[in-house]
DNA sequence: TTGTAGGCGTTATCAA
DNA sequence: TTGATAACGCCTACAA
């Protein structure tokens, strides 16, 4: 199969590095008794090659075992880019439908999408970008975005960095950020969501709302004015204690419940980051007997399904984040000559509450 | 900073593509005033090259921006090649930390990870194989081998089309199969595990145990076989009414556990193929008001983390996937032709039972 | 419709 | 140690 390949001599001149041993397009051309460039012209398909012609060729390709080398088009700028999303780690649910949202875009654009893991260190994700530069990627999504540590210095000069190559910087898992118009974002609006929270839990009869999740990444922060504005709205005091920044597992969730228990005048409700925060409050519920949702009100983020599992059932925010990652995705193949703004596109997702009997007083059975 | 590339006049007698627009190798060497192997031999490392040529080149290289063009190293093969891991879905615990771990190998070598998903559909497979042939990646780690409808034949055409263009194919999730010992395999031995798992049950006191998770793929036969055997060596009848095939969701673990009650001589216990269908089974228990373990024993399978949050906690299967998915990069990755020998390797990985009360006659507290 | 040839950005060989 | 050059596999402008 390889025999074409391997039995060309090579060149006496020769100084080139050494053949890949793959069949190339210049073997069928020989083989089918036709130029190169008609070979071309029958797998680029756009151009028009006489039918006599076309099954000659697709003849001697199929007898060669012929593929197409994807790198040398890739070279020629004549092959899709690669499209890239960094993320932190894969283990939280909503991260996987965003990818999976991102690589059906880039499927469908005969792109594919590469995946790389910072593993929450800032210098692991630089040197992710910049050694994803040298491959020319059409564009990078980066779904770390939401929730390392706020710094649009840093974001900037990875978009400028990835432009100089030609691709596009979307950050995933965050609405616009007021302060960097420039930069294309897209993701869920936690402001609103958690505004929307509070007056849920206020609804609940609760007068003492915390918040699992106000860290100094855009989601918390976000979070943060939302949770503030509600409060505002409803006449509550803000108490910088129950606003809190939390790791993103369910041990945290258990010690931050824990440590809300034990304060003067202790929160009867939680706002979680997440799902699995809010299991964590759950387990000190649990421990302590406590009824839910009249002593301990609790919800979630991101519609997990054990969300449905745990009893009572676990109100929650349903995120369509298999959107998110299309949106993404789509924002950084559309090829930016087409037009001549350069106006970065960001889009606004919105959450869904759905409302589950652990913040409600009557406990409805599903 | 393109200013260089863009103002190179064209040759007259160019008729190629028009050019990338990048700063390019020889944009540096003019710029620093040496040839362009100079430049090529500074970036490459290995050759020798004078500290004041380097500091020159590295000077105007910054200058100019200039970031190597991995695609064109990759036509020549100087760069990695890619690794591709194909899976059906993401949504599936077991499958991320596979992910994670097939990454961190791909990236220590200086490749990446290209991720495609097949939604179950072994036409959209055969595609992404076709299509990533012409990608000429190092390897293709396949995911979906495990749970896909047992197909050899297509197996091995999938490694032999692979091969044509110098990648290996290695199947994911499941341990060398034996009618196939020339395919690369990596992956928990569901025989071992589930003939364990009907020894648990059984010294838990259970005589009718079900299998939620026979299908005709490999994870399926296996776990069959490891079933049968264990009744065997404990002296119980096989019963084929017990042995299931369910797709992997919590509702139909949720039917099937319905269905098996609803037999004369129904089972009290159920090994399950994953914790999402042992959810199922617990719904069935809650809605029938079942206890657990006494009437109603379940065991899972991943170890998923919310396995401790039920209640009763559940026992399950802990497999360590990332060690999967890193044995099955690092075969995949391994330079063929550096041993002679075409000689397959595969990895069995061994799960590990992990008790929990709802496999435990005396409910420990945990 | 087909062939010719020059070029994409890099590397390897040979010669200096 | 450095430079000139052909080559990797493909594409495309132009000529036929």
């Amino acid at each position: 199969m390889k025999a074409a390949a391997t039995d060309r001599p090579r060149k006496r001149g020769s100084r080139g590095p050494t053949p890949a041993g793959d069949v190339s397009l210049r073997d069928v051309a020989a083989q089918a008794g036709v130029s190169p460039a008609t070979v071309s012209r029958v797998f680029s398909g756009n151009a028009s090659v006489q039918d006599e012609t076309r099954r000659k060729v697709l003849k001697a390709a199929d007898e060669l075992g012929y593929v197409v080398n994807g790198l040398a088009k890739a070279m020629l700028g004549t092959a899709p880019r690669i499209l890239v999303l960094i993320a932190s780690e894969l283990n939280c649910p909503e991260f996987t439908e965003l990818a999976a949202g991102a690589e059906q875009v880039a499927h469908d654009n005969g792109s594919c999408l590469a995946l790389a893991l910072t593993h929450g260190d800032p210098a692991v994700e630089q040197a992710i970008i910049e050694r994803m530069r040298q491959r020319r990627p059409v564009g990078v999504l980066l779904a770390t975005a939401g929730t390392n540590p706020y710094n649009i210095t840093a974001m900037r000069a990875y978009a400028e960095a990835l432009k100089a190559v030609g691709a596009t910087l979307v950050l995933c898992g965050q609405t616009p950020m007021a302060d960097a118009p420039d930069l294309h974002c897209v993701g869920v609006d936690r402001a609103e969501i958690t505004r929307a929270l509070v007056h849920h839990l206020y609804e609940g009869g609760h007068r003492r709302i915390a918040l699992l999740g106000a860290g100094d990444h855009a989601a918390g922060r976000q979070s943060l004015a939302g949770y503030k504005q509600g409060l505002n709205e409803l006449g509550l005091a803000f108490d910088a204690n129950l606003a809190r920044a939390v790791r993103d597992d369910v041990e945290s969730g258990q010690l931050e419940a824990l440590l809300a228990r034990s304060r003067p005048n202790p929160p009867s409700a939680f706002i979680c980051r997440s799902d699995q925060i809010a299991l964590g409050v759950y387990r000190v519920a649990r421990d302590s007997r406590l009824s839910i949702p009249d002593q301990f009100a609790i919800a979630g983020f991101g519609d997990s399904f054990f969300g449905r599992e745990v009893d009572p059932a676990l109100t929650t925010v349903r995120v369509p984040y298999a959107q998110v990652g299309e949106q993404a995705a789509t924002i950084a193949l559309q090829r930016l000559d087409d037009q001549d703004t350069d106006a970065p596109s960001s889009v606004a997702i919105a959450g869904e509450i759905i409302p589950r009997p652990s913040t409600r007083a009557e406990a409805v059975r599903f």
